[in-house]
DNA sequence: GCTCGTTACTAGAGCGCTCTAGTCGAGGAG
DNA sequence: CTCCTCGACTAGAGCGCTCTAGTAACGAGC
């Protein structure tokens, strides 16, 4: 910065204006300076532009590195990120590194925000954190306090894929459950109360999962029932769960939808894919995304208190894999 | 940090000691000052400690944040990075971030080294970026001044794979090209060195791509062919390319592996679930993530030039996609 | 001519650490 | 008793920026 200075003829404060775009300069010098920065290949050091701001303006966020929909979310988390003027700093959970451990990571970088997508922790965990700075849980609900909480209405979600099953003519409608997962006591309710209000069968539910691999788990449980008293319709935990749920049922001979209609939830990339064509509960990846980082903003920079949670509504997409029975 | 040394009664250098675990603290004092710390929820700030060490130890990875397989690689990067002391500072490329942006804001971040999972950056885009700082390309084979590469040997994998077919009797065997994908043309390369050392039929390249959507494009003109003239085996670019293949083939009513036998590339962890099962060419995560690591410290920590490309090893993985013809 | 406002610019004190070059006191060697 | 060494600790400069409180120059208005 000194050289670039030197260079230009002008003291290290202009240089600092020109690149912050600050008021304050002449247009004349402006270009001088940036020529001359342009000439050494000068470019500002963040880590010390922060540290002298007292405010760093980055948002912590962690994600399951593995997750396709976390991507889908990373991406909108970015976009949304960039228009409010904050910076996103990704910290990964993978098998082999724990959320704490990606948390402290965020934490020792001076996070002045931290977004939790589809975070694991435990709710006393969650609060600790949120004691000391903006917190914001993406997809889970939790009653934390002072954890802001972005979610999709889980639940009217199900309640939208049972209500699609029933109007194509399905009386029988199983749920591949997603156990503890983010969202899936959610989804188990909103399952439940619709099947009620619809007058349709009890069933209990499939044991499913997060992964394809539940899901085909799930498919086997399914075909192993007396075919009479087979569901004709099932809603998975989410997307990949019902891919690997109707490739396995298929591979057993059961045709989708005629013989057996699958829903799933998140609408990942893949199930828009032509082949696959996975009729599905669309999250709004979007919306979420911007919801989370607008959170943490106006609490940054408004100063306002932790908010009652917001939830985003899902959508059905039809696509291929839903259809009258037989 | 002021605050914390005058609680424990000594200088702000003292603690800085003591955090850092540097000899010249007694055992007395450092158990002070760590009590004091404790008791006001005092952590180091990081871009502090690193704007003051001229080193900043941290290591740049740009992925693309939906790609299963980067997945894998960033949990083996972090762990590689963790035993030789770097952290690991991630950057995505999303659909609405491109790779360029990507590397911008690391080097605002003042990363020392940087690593690029599957670039699809120009070389001299390349080159420039490797005369700032040690540049490693993973998975992509650059020839560009400068930058190091760690990659699969793509070309032997492929003869692995066609050499597998051959053994169980294949004579037709066709590849579902990757097009201009890293990797893509030494894997083309290897399928057809392979299949000339045979004494297969020449067969034009089936136009495939990298998702499951290009696998199932590719299924459809495998299908269009006339059983005469249809080959028995096929070789797909990866495996979410395969996956999408056999998906599409066994809709058509054509079983996998009698009527066509399936080999992927990767290996990600949907390969090996249970109701899928792909035989598929296993790249190394970990080798690939560690020798990316080392390649990278070895330059910054010794002072080495950039190397010859770091070549790993793959290993075909049989499992139920692959079989005899008919 | 004088004051006042503006615009263009600068000096220099931080931001929260690290690290070099010390100081200080307690032993040990001569 | 002096000189050294050594371990424990501290002062303070510096990392590369930002930002407040200025200064200088130049018109405008009276």
């Amino acid at each position: 910065m000194e050289d670039v200075a030197a260079r230009a003829g002008v003291s290290r404060a202009l240089v600092s204006i020109v690149f912050r775009g600050t008021a304050g300069a002449s247009e004349r010098t402006r270009e001088r300076v940036l020529a001359a920065a342009a000439d050494l290949g000068y470019q500002p050091d963040q880590r010390a532009s922060r540290l002298s701001r007292t405010r760093t303006r980055m948002l912590g966020v962690v994600f399951g590195v593995g997750h396709a929909f976390h991507g889908d979310l990373v991406d909108s988390l970015y976009a949304a990120a960039d228009v409010s003027d904050y910076e996103v700093v990704l910290s990964g959970v993978t098998p082999r590194r724990s959320e704490e451990e990606a948390v402290r990571a965020l934490l020792a970088e001076r996070c002045e925000g931290i977004v939790l997508v589809g975070s694991a922790l435990p709710s006393p965990a969650l609060s600790e954190l949120a004691a000391r700075l903006p917190t914001v849980s993406l997809l889970r609900d939790v009653r934390a306090t002072g954890v802001d909480v972005v979610r999709t209405d889980d639940a009217e979600g199900l309640r939208q894929a049972v209500t699609h099953l029933h109007g194509l003519g399905h009386r029988h409608i199983v749920h591949a459950d997603g156990g503890r997962a983010p969202g899936a006591a959610q989804r188990r309710r909103g399952y439940r109360s619709a099947a009620r209000r619809l007058g349709l069968e009890a069933t209990p539910l499939l044991p499913g999962g997060l992964t394809e691999e539940d899901g085909a788990r799930a498919a086997g449980v399914l075909l192993s029932l007396p075919p009479g008293e087979r569901p004709t319709a099932v809603t998975a935990f989410n997307d990949r769960c019902a891919l690997g749920l109707v490739d396995a049922v298929r591979r057993a001979g059961l045709k989708v939808p005629e013989g057996l209609s699958v829903v799933g939830f998140d609408d990942i990339r893949a199930a828009s894919y032509a082949h696959i064509a996975l009729t599905t509960i669309r999250q709004d990846a979007d919306a979420l995304g911007r919801l989370a980082i607008e959170r943490a903003a106006s609490r940054l920079d408004r100063g306002q208190p932790p908010g009652r949670p917001v939830v985003v509504a899902p959508a059905l997409v039809v696509r291929a894999t839903t259809g009258a029975p037989r």
